[in-house]
DNA sequence: CGTATTCCTTGATCCAAGTCAAACTGTAGA
DNA sequence: TCTACAGTTTGACTTGGATCAAGGAATACG
């Protein structure tokens, strides 16, 4: 894949001119991670950060018991680390990748550069400041929804609001990202199949539409 | 109080340059706001945001049930709802006043323009990092640790870690903020003190030094 | 193709913290 | 000083979801 077509399709940069396009291009290099594969933990030291253009990865901390707390999956045309650029030089969280994924590794140093530019420093503020806001709505996601809505509000930020998805991450992974333990989720689908809500197998999973009240009121 | 000094003071502002702080004053508007006042809810708009000068004030959204889920307490020094920069002119989340403070409001259109300035913007961008870091950690926390451990962990973030603490908010405010109901708290300084590890009255509260294991390890 | 992981499910049990309700306390205002 | 009203405490009760344990299914790999 091209990089400069990839920068062109990734809607992140999709407001950025043929110029910082083309700055952009010069400055980042092309990555691969197999599925399952760590791309860095946290605490270690980097140089630069990231623009998921295919895939899906995994941003989470491990708490003091060892246990893997998600902040967040990342979706193609997002950009993850990016706090490597003015803070400490360490990675704040560890990543990984859920699936095979294609990525741009952005050096730091050369990025800030880019910034001096107004309208790409206001496009990339503006990033930062829609991931504040993404936190933030998390939080209150994490403490006062229960794992049903979690289960359902997860799917529509993954894949849409849909009544038939191809899932293509473990169920594991699903219940660390809302939150839950593989056998709460369990039986979370075990009781939503029993009460015809949904039907999952193998990949596929049907949901039908009622299922949805539950994520737009309580 | 002086605006120009109140800057000065605002570590936040700290590194920035004489000129910096001196278009920066020009700028921005002295306010007061009394105890339990609201400073915007969410959804109203607005044009501009805040320093935090003096005082202590609690930033949270409400959830579908009415319940308000404490984002982050801010402190003398902090910028808050500095999201409605670049983002829609309509504030994310609500901010009361937990006591009397002293603020600054600072226009957002005029402040955009300072953003020129490569150190005046690579500050900023750096402040919106730490926020970020702040966000995921508050994550881990109100997740992955039980109320005991976060009541000493708001304790150390809000006043530090010390023996005797002036407590200046109520304890309603505190449960809040910790993720925890009022009754919660109530039970948890009745045990706490019942094992003679706490001791609060009135405004004072005594720590033993063994209550901070909680927060080091799990 | 068989074996080894890793993932998924199910059952039994436990507990931290929420809810509801009611009484008590402190304090700001009229 | 009296009166509201917000804040606090206590009790009784409920519950969602975690933990532990163990068997079954699926996938990867030599």
């Amino acid at each position: 894949m091209d990089i400069r077509e990839s920068l062109q399709n990734a809607e992140l940069f999709s407001s950025f001119s043929k110029k910082s396009l083309e700055l952009l291009a010069q400055i980042c290099i092309l990555k691969q991670a197999k599925k399952r594969q760590t791309l860095f933990l946290e605490g270690q030291e980097g140089s630069g950060f990231y623009v998921l253009l295919h895939g899906r990865v995994q941003i989470y901390r491990v708490n003091t018991e060892g246990r893997e707390i998600v902040i967040k999956v990342i979706n193609p045309g997002e950009i993850f680390a990016e706090v490597i650029l003015f803070e400490k030089d360490q990675y704040p969280v560890c990543a990984a990748a859920l699936v095979e994924c294609n990525l741009l590794f952005i050096p730091g140093v050369q990025f800030k550069s880019l910034l001096a530019s107004a309208t790409f420093r206001d496009e990339f503020i503006a990033i930062l400041m829609g991931k504040q806001r993404y936190l933030t709505e998390r939080i209150m996601y994490l403490t006062s929804r229960d794992v049903e809505s979690r289960f359902f509000g997860f799917l529509v930020e993954q894949y849409g609001r849909k009544g038939v998805y191809e899932i293509d991450i473990t169920k594991r992974d699903i219940s660390l990202s809302i939150g839950a333990t593989p056998e709460t989720l369990s039986r979370l689908i075990h009781r939503l199949t029993g009460e015809g809500l949904i039907a999952w197998t193998g990949k596929r999973l049907t949901i039908e539409e009622s299922c949805w009240d539950v994520i737009d009121f309580g």
